[in-house]
DNA sequence: CTAGGGTTAG
């Protein structure tokens, strides 16, 4: 038997209401409710006047938010049982939700069901509302199931609460059950249920609705729309619903902007924040968040600099200091990034794992491996992504032993379970050190599927250590798993052009031209004066082409006197053998970074972002241009980076 | 009384 029936007999609510100069008290509104009729007709001790004087109390420390005295008073209240009106309850549950004061809020609870006193469905509302605030779900289910009705506010209130835990079957099948139950959803329904969507199929199902209802032109359902879309990826029908609204706010904004620049779209998510201040809205720190990472993903260091001066402006906000420092890093600039951790005025797991992360991946292993034990002396727990970096730092350093101390022991030290990318770094770990087979017998071993990056890494080392029936093996399982994978196919063809396999290098050919695999084209990328200028493998339509050319012939030219030679001997090279020196000349980094000498000031750091792994050739080039020319060159590739000074590389050539 | 945006890996 629940609360409500429990109570219901007893209860003859006697309302009270009287003028507010009565009161004395100018901000109020109160009437009080009272169970207890028979007992002031026996002549009880407490008069009217004294019952007026108790809930009057009560209302004004609800108003004034005081919530112990407010509490004091509701306990008297309780003995005299006295009630309050539903809208002072609510200004207490909210002062409660306030103060994080649980046990005060489930007095509060307890009063207003005692006695058989029966709340209005507004105030369960409200009381729905503060078990949701407070994290209880399973409370905020058990009062729902035990109203004796509920409205669009109710079944939304727990609709929401459950898209907010991630809890998206809990959430749907509420909607329907909310739909069964002929209560129509409304646009706080709906801009809330759209975060519980599964998919797409799913998404299209409740964009139909919310059309059918006439939702869709609520601001909230809109952004909403426009937030889901763009995180299944379907930007352009995000885009599409984004450019119909008529009033946009900062809020919409933001989520297009956020969901290009997450979907690492950062060129269209910065060209629409150049939309977004045309059209009069100010960045707050959600937008410059995203803009961040924009800059991170182009690797924009100047303008990811003018966006710091923004940030400055603002109260600090961690989530926007933690993209300022991925931008640092990923940009290569690891003063910068230092300079930003060490200023932070808080950090959390996802602080402490961007410099993690930052050290390795531009190769200062032993920084990581370091800040990762201050982070463990720090009281902020690790997480799997913190291990992720830590492995990452191992395995780019050959630290062979440090690594799988940290592999075999995350679970006991960390309570972290290895998972796919945790096993891919061990094998990249034991592939680069020449274990390739105890690197294949960990695959085998793994809890998870291995899946084709897995693989990839195997392939990686193969490739490293010249073993060309393992790298065939390690091809053939990536193939299987992804078909279009350009790379593989044509190293595998190589390696059977290198056994005179020609009928097998034929059948390959044919399956690439079949499936319409195409090899994305190297480019790199570089920053200069405000511009983004790229260079594409065998494209010619950069202004000043010629000119670099030229340049980067006489370059070469001298580099060959220092004892340069172009390195076409890589065993498993991607590219067939007459074409192979040629290539290398015109690899795309070697333009950018000509380009970059030509156009940066003298001593400025070169810069360039690529799209795919540096090859050999192109590394040889860089540190011997950078001890020719004393310059610094930073290389970002898809996996890591390479600062290039005095002839070294401090990846220790080891990638 | 119920609703929307941002950060770490690959």
């Amino acid at each position: 038997m629940n609360l409500i029936s429990r109570f219901k007999c007893y209860c003859i609510p006697l309302s009270v209401s009287f003028p507010l100069s009565l009161l004395g008290i100018s901000f109020q509104r109160s009437s009080f409710y009272s169970g207890a009729a028979t007992e002031w007709s026996t002549g009880q001790s407490t008069s009217f006047s004294n019952q007026i004087d108790v809930v009057n109390e009560f209302t004004t420390y609800c108003y004034q938010r005081d919530l112990p005295k407010a509490m004091k008073a509701l306990n008297s209240m309780q003995k005299h049982k006295l009630w309050a009106d539903a809208i002072t309850y609510a200004e207490l549950i909210k002062c409660c939700i306030a103060h994080s004061a649980i046990k005060q809020g489930k007095i509060v609870h307890q009063h207003v069901f005692s006695n058989g006193y029966e709340p209005k469905t507004f105030l369960i509302n409200t009381l729905l509302n503060m078990y949701v605030k407070f994290h209880l779900l399973d409370e905020a289910q058990v009062l729902f199931d035990q109203m004796p009705e509920r409205n669009v506010v109710s079944w939304t209130t727990l609709i929401a609460a459950y898209s907010n835990a991630e809890l998206k079957e809990k959430a749907l099948e509420m909607l329907i059950m909310m739909l069964r139950d002929g209560v129509k959803p409304n646009m706080y329904t709906y801009s809330s249920v759209l975060r519980a969507c599964n998919g797409l199929s799913n998404l299209t199902q409740l964009h139909c609705c919310i059309f059918k209802f006439g939702l869709e032109s609520d601001v909230f359902v809109r952004s909403a729309l426009v937030d889901i879309y763009a995180k299944w990826g379907e930007l352009q029908a995000a885009l599409h619903i984004f450019n119909e609204m008529v009033t946009g706010d900062l809020v919409v904004w933001n989520s297009i902007i956020g969901g290009f620049a997450q979907n690492s779209d950062g060129d269209e998510a910065l060209n629409l924040y150049i939309r977004m201040k045309r059209s009069g809205f100010k960045a707050d720190q959600s937008t410059l968040t995203s803009v961040l990472r924009a800059c991170t993903s182009l690797a924009l260091l100047e303008l990811g600099r003018q966006v710091h001066v923004h940030v400055i402006k603002f109260d600090r906000d961690l989530v926007l200091d933690n993209a300022l420092l991925d931008m640092y890093c990923k940009c290569g600039s690891l003063e910068d990034a230092n300079c930003t951790f060490n200023q932070m005025f808080e950090k959390d797991v996802i602080s402490w794992s961007t410099m993690i992360i930052g050290f390795a991946q531009n190769g200062y292993s032993q920084k990581a491996l370091d800040l990762f034990k201050v982070m463990r002396t720090s009281g902020t727990q690790p997480n799997y992504i913190t291990v992720l970096g830590v492995l990452f730092a191992c395995s780019h350093a050959g630290l062979v032993e440090d690594g799988k101390y940290y592999f075999e022991s995350m679970k006991k030290l960390f309570g972290i379970d290895p998972g796919r990318e945790h096993y891919g770094c061990m094998v990249d770990l034991l592939g680069r050190a020449g274990k390739l087979e105890e690197a294949t017998k960990l695959i085998h071993e793994m809890k998870c599927e291995p899946d084709a990056v897995t693989w990839r890494t195997l392939l990686g080392a193969c490739r490293v250590h010249r073993n060309m029936d393992l790298a065939e093996y390690a091809a053939k399982q990536i193939l299987n798993l992804d078909p279009h994978d350009a790379g593989t196919f044509i190293l595998l063809s190589n390696i059977y052009a290198k056994s005179q396999r020609w009928e097998d290098v034929a059948n390959l050919r044919r399956s690439m031209t079949d499936g319409g695999v195409k090899k994305e084209p190297g480019c790199s990328w570089i920053e200069i004066n405000k511009q983004i200028h790229a260079f594409i493998l065998g494209d010619k339509s950069h202004p000043k082409i010629n000119a670099i050319h030229e340049e980067l012939n006489q370059i070469i030219g001298r580099l060959k006197e220092e004892g340069y030679v172009p390195d076409t001997n890589f065993v498993l090279q991607d590219l067939e053998g007459e074409q192979m020196e040629n290539s290398l000349l015109y690899h795309s980094e070697k333009l950018a970074i000509v380009f970059g000498m030509m156009s940066l000031p003298k001593g400025k750091t070169v810069r360039i972002r690529k799209n795919l792994r540096i090859c050999g050739d192109c590394h040889v080039f860089a540190k011997l241009l950078a001890k020719m020319e004393n310059r610094s060159i930073v290389i970002r590739d898809p996996i890591r980076y390479h600062h290039f000074q005095d002839g070294a590389c401090s990846c220790g050539d080891y990638w």
